[in-house]
RNA sequence: GUGCCCGUAGCUCAGCUGGAUAGAGCGUCGGUCUCCGAAGCCGAAGGUCUCGAGUUCGAAUCUCGACGGGCACGCCA
């Protein structure tokens, strides 16, 4: 999609797409004089990006160069052409452009005038909150299923990662105008669980001074007793005189619902919320199991084959054909997961993500499988796939296994650097790489990382709100506010509806300084169009890092520019910035969920 | 062995729908506070973008092949 079909599509003002406007007007007044060839009208996107280089300018357009083979000419003669339409355009003036050039190879570097960008700070702070929310998902009602771990233990730091990502998307989403519902979708059901609550009857027994023997198989002793421990304390002995199996199936629920709990708990301190939490006892209790085998037999996409049930998945997509149903008579986990999805089909959302752990990409081809022999869109199906994060100490990286003993809890991570230090570390990178997380590092690092950093550009900003609108201790007793309540009102209109009041801004800088003062509203002025992107990549992760880029804008203005000057309408311009900085610097951090502290 | 993901600065990572001299953070070294928060800012050093070939006016980016790492390949979940 072009600069300009979003234009259209959102009717929102962005400075690349009025100067795309432009360049496609110019382009077609170049052709109406027959200096385009044969082409009647742009056979590629009008594209504006950001040159690397401050020198080139603020905006650059290479879309000669891409007209180059069509036209079957040099394409530094088509810019200049382009150049030529460009400079008779009026709305090109230089308020908005102060100055544009060809460049080799074939570049249309410009100069940005301030027009545009006042404007952009009277639209941040008119919108607020709502600023860089879009429209692109108005209508569109979206489920994200998202960290579903088993009932059977505590979350590591994998489990983080992708509960963060997954409550990033659903933040980001709902951002960009989604309907959006969040899932957890627990594996109560099965074999997982009965092996759950061997271990953790065996565990209440012992605990209770029976001499017992503890299954070999399952989950470690050490790693269920803190789920166990208040069972026996709440009920005491009431289990001991049942059965082996009365009690695993006993102590299987109650140990289920304390895991459970407490992984409730421990994501709702990581700020990840859930609007449903999707159990697959009920999934077999109301039969939608045996209704999905039926379903597959219907389109005639499954076979019985040594006592098993088949799904033909080679014909779907898959290497191979899976299994339904055991010949042991129960179902498999492709069968069951069927079920779920069918479910959420039929509960018609238009698109459907699933965050899943990378280690189980062998499992997408046999669900889509299923669901095309359902008859089901797998478009409309996507699975997000978050690689591991490998934890080190001291630089070693340690593999993390249960029997080893070497997991780290997520919880205990987040004890350690902190809740926004987590989510920003695992939100900032795209979920298909793996990265590594030093434990040792994030706590050394703590007061410098990433994330304090964006919080402390908050802060700044509320704090220069705060000296400019309150009284200070001088030394020879208080000193009035610099700017006083009424004024501060008056200024609020002002901002929205006068975007020339921001022109001060620059009054009295070098141009040096200028670049600075520039570059920081340009950085606001891209926040939309970092949403949209992020969402198109289904990267949240982006917003992450451009908050931090925007911090750092912040941060290089803020040195060389006083905010609160004896020149009232200096002040004023520069104080309607720092509002609007703050504004999108927690509108940024509202997506990635880190808190935007107004001290610290 | 087959399939998927990855390989960019000493370390951790961006950039990948092809564009100008490949970027950040951490770490190292050096500057910078009579002035709105120095938890900051500025500068320096550090790269055959794993390697090779191809497509192109142009490749970190696309294609193919090596090499290296991870994951998955059950009538487990």
């Amino acid at each position: 999609m072009t600069n300009l079909e979003i234009c259209r599509e959102h009717g929102s003002f962005m400075i690349k797409e009025k100067l795309a406007e432009i360049v496609a007007r110019a382009f077609e007044s170049a052709c109406a004089e027959g200096k385009m060839g044969e082409l009647k009208e742009c056979p590629v996107p009008i594209q504006i990006e950001r040159p690397k280089l401050a020198e080139h300018g603020d905006l650059a357009c290479g879309v000669a160069m891409k007209l180059a083979a069509p036209l079957r000419s040099n394409p530094l003669k088509i810019a200049q052409t382009l150049a030529e339409h460009i400079g008779r355009d009026k709305e090109a003036n230089g308020n908005r452009i102060t100055s544009f050039a060809v460049a080799p190879p074939g570049f249309i570097n410009f100069k940005l005038g301030s027009a545009w960008l006042n404007q952009s700070l009277s639209r941040i702070l008119i919108e607020g909150a709502d600023y860089g929310k879009l429209d692109m998902g108005r209508g569109k009602r979206v489920l994200v299923e998202y960290v579903s771990a088993n009932p059977t233990g505590d979350l590591h730091i994998g489990h983080g990662r992708n509960a963060v990502f997954g409550s990033c998307l659903v933040n980001l989403l709902k951002f960009a105008g989604y309907e959006v519902e969040a899932e957890f979708y627990i594996n109560d059901a099965g074999e997982q669980i009965l092996q759950l609550g061997r271990c953790a009857y065996a565990l209440y027994r012992r605990l209770q001074g029976v001499e017992v023997e503890y299954p070999t198989e399952g989950y470690p002793e050490e790693y269920l007793s803190e789920f166990v421990a208040p069972i026996v304390e709440r009920e005491g002995q009431a289990f001991l005189s049942l059965s082996e199996e009365e009690g695993a199936v006993k102590l299987a629920d109650l140990t289920m619902a304390e895991i459970i709990e407490h992984q409730k708990k421990l994501l709702a301190k990581l700020h990840v919320e859930f609007d449903r939490w999707y159990s697959e006892r009920a999934l077999h209790k109301r039969d939608q199991v045996k209704q999905v085998l039926e379903e597959f037999l219907k389109h005639g996409f499954s076979y019985e084959n040594e006592g098993a049930l088949w799904l033909k998945t080679t014909e779907l997509g898959d290497e191979r054909d899976r299994v339904l149903r055991k010949s042991s008579g129960a179902t498999t986990y492709l069968a069951n997961d069927s079920a779920y999805h069918l479910d959420k089909y039929r509960r018609g959302y238009d698109l459907m993500v699933n965050v899943w752990g990378a280690d189980h990409h062998g499992q997408v081809p046999g669900l889509k499988g299923a669901m095309k022999a359902l008859g089901e869109d797998p478009e409309r199906l996507e699975v997000v796939l978050t690689q591991i994060v490998n934890l080190s100490r001291d630089g070693q990286i340690v593999r993390m296994s249960k029997r080893m003993g070497t997991v780290v809890m997520l919880g205990e991570v987040m004890d350690e650097v902190g809740v926004d230090a987590v989510r920003y570390y695992l939100a900032e990178s795209s979920p298909q790489n793996s990265i590594n997380f030093d434990l040792e590092l994030a706590k050394k690092t703590s007061r410098e990382n990433p994330a304090f950093y964006i919080q402390y550009a908050h802060a700044r900003c509320c704090a220069i709100l705060r000296k400019a609108l309150e009284p200070s201790q001088g030394q020879e007793g208080q000193l009035p506010a610099p700017v006083t309540e009424s004024q501060w009102q008056s200024f609020l209109q002002e901002y929205k509806t006068d975007p020339d009041v921001f022109e001060s801004i620059f009054a009295d800088s070098s141009e040096e300084v200028v670049q600075h003062q520039k570059a920081l509203i340009r950085r606001l002025e891209l926040f939309p169009e970092e949403v949209r992107e992020a969402v198109e990549t289904r990267q949240p992760g982006r917003l992450a890092r451009y908050a931090f880029e925007l911090a750092n804008e912040l941060q290089k203005f803020y040195e060389v520019s006083r905010v609160i000057t004896d020149q009232l309408s200096v002040t004023k311009a520069r104080l309607g910035l720092i509002l609007a900085t703050k504004q999108v610097l927690s509108n940024a951090l509202g997506i990635i969920g880190v808190s935007a502290p107004e001290r610290m």
